[in-house]
RNA sequence: GGAGAGAUGGCAGAGUGGUCUAAUGCGGCGGUCUUGAAAACCGUUGUACCUUUAGGUACCGGGGGUUCGAAUCCCUCUCUCUCCGCCA
């Protein structure tokens, strides 16, 4: 969520922005101005009427310890159509401010200034790419495939369990998903991340706070009974962490990791990469979460890219960076890093992390600020997020890149985790 | 799930209808004293919004109500603690 002194001073240059974004926002923010400028006139009439009354009750407090009560009843006369007005007043100036703040949270984040302009994901920009694309066998199987011939990963027992998009992870399947989550824990910790074990389900404040909530509200699982959200990343445990926080100045940066199991309902994208471990309902990510000073916000940013790329390096693993353009970035973030890692036998590139300053747009929902060593007074902080890794699809591109005639050939770096070199 | 008690500033803790503009203590910050530190003493110490020489309004777990006036009374929700039951 923007702020109001945000939109207020900068008018046109938020207007500007936000068409990088493809989103015009002329009328909607006309019409913030317009309600920000009547919900302040409401509340300078709403305090001016409630200080006469304060004052009024006071008086009427005095007479009557004085014994004047034929005098204090004249007064309470007084304060009948006052107290009405104020009733009124009251609610149209909540009402006021409700509207607003409907209005506000239809706003996206301003993109940085460096976001590449463009409509959609063909716009883009690569600004990196390491690792080398494997040679296959000629008999080469996408992991859906391999998962069947090792017996590591059955799709048909996972519908027999919960349904389609719940992968059933077995034998030396499972113990590689727990290698990966060990292996990326503690990379996180040795770049100085602390570690987390947060709960699955959040309220609705928490959902809110992260900006899943309101407009997300159908990605996420809920459960009814007890108005609880299954979290769809660590993301919103970890970041609600800080909600109604007042950080102090060297308290930065803050650097969280977490390992969590992710749920989605992946509403609407049906029939889209769908197949095998590519989009499911389920699936493990460890994230990395920084609360940064304003000033510091993008040498963090970088710091997170800089970290996921050595994981990926590690794993020995072909992938680019993608800088997203104003278009195909999230309505919440100001500048997004997406990686990708090539899976050779589906040949095509997967996203397995999206690394994101948000800049002060979560910390305004969120209410996080921090107080200012010069000025002592409070400030929005900035927060970044970013996946350091998703599991399935890294997964997906280890099977079928590390597929030999001797079996699925395990990365060096995980072998002390998983105890075992190939999968055969 | 049942019964009871409770939720007040960074923390502890008083306040049960009218200078509450929230006592007191601890902590924090500034100062005096000191070679320096400690102790002692003095001062200061929440958030947000409106208007801005100065003020004003709201906030005592959330929401609603009674009243001229609510931290205080009533209703309701949430959470915490104690005991009982069940249970990994």
């Amino acid at each position: 969520m923007l702020t109001l002194n945000q939109i207020r001073e900068n008018t046109p240059e938020v207007l500007e922005k936000l068409k990088k974004k493809n989103f015009n926002g002329q009328e909607i923010i006309t019409s913030i101005l317009d309600t920000d400028k009547k919900r302040r006139n409401l509340q300078f009439e709403l305090d001016s009427k409630q200080s006469e009354l304060n004052d009024l009750s006071k008086k009427i407090g005095e007479l009557f310890k004085t014994g004047k009560k034929d005098e204090a009843q004249v007064i309470k006369q007084k304060t009948i159509g006052l107290k009405e007005e104020i009733k009124l007043l009251g609610e149209e100036f909540d009402q006021t401010g409700n509207e607003l703040r409907d209005l506000l949270i239809q706003v996206p984040n301003l993109p940085h200034h460096s976001v590449p302009p463009g409509k959609g994901s063909a716009d883009n920009v690569v600004v990196k790419s390491g690792g080398e694309k494997p040679r296959l066998p000629e008999d080469a199987m996408p992991h859906w495939e391999l998962g069947k011939k090792y017996e590591i990963l059955d799709f048909d027992l996972g519908t027999k369990l919960t349904g389609a998009g719940f992968p059933l992870f077995k034998g030396k399947g499972a113990k590689l998903q727990r290698a990966l989550i060990g292996f990326f824990l503690d990379e996180n910790e040795k770049a100085g991340y602390t570690e987390f074990s947060p709960p699955l389900m959040v309220n609705e404040d928490s959902g809110f706070g992260t900006g899943q909530l309101p407009d997300k509200e159908g990605q996420m699982y809920h459960i009814t009974m007890d108005n609880y959200y299954l979290i769809p990343t660590a993301e919103v445990p970890v970041t609600n962490i800080y909600r109604d926080v007042i950080l102090d100045a060297n308290d930065f940066p803050i650097r969280n990791t977490a390992y969590t199991p992710c749920f989605r309902r992946e509403a609407g994208s049906y029939g889209k990469d769908v197949r095998g471990l590519n989009r499911v309902h389920q699936f493990d990510k460890v994230e990395i979460v920084q609360i940064q000073h304003p000033e510091k916000s993008y040498e963090a940013l970088e710091e997170m890219v800089n970290h996921v790329e050595q994981l990926i390096i590690k794993l020995e693993l072909p992938y680019r960076i993608v800088k997203l353009c104003g278009g195909d970035m999230s309505f919440t973030s100001a500048l997004t890093y997406d990686f990708e890692v090539f899976a050779a036998a589906q040949n095509k590139w997967l996203e397995v992390s999206s690394v994101t300053n948000f800049e002060s747009f979560q910390a305004n929902r969120l209410k996080l600020r921090f107080r200012d060593d010069v000025t002592k007074k409070t400030q929005l902080a900035h927060t970044l997020n970013g996946s350091a890794l998703a599991l399935p699809r890294i997964v997906a591109a280890l099977l079928e890149n590390n597929q030999t005639e001797k079996g699925i050939m395990v990365p060096l770096v995980l072998r002390a985790y998983t105890g075992f070199d190939v999968i055969s």
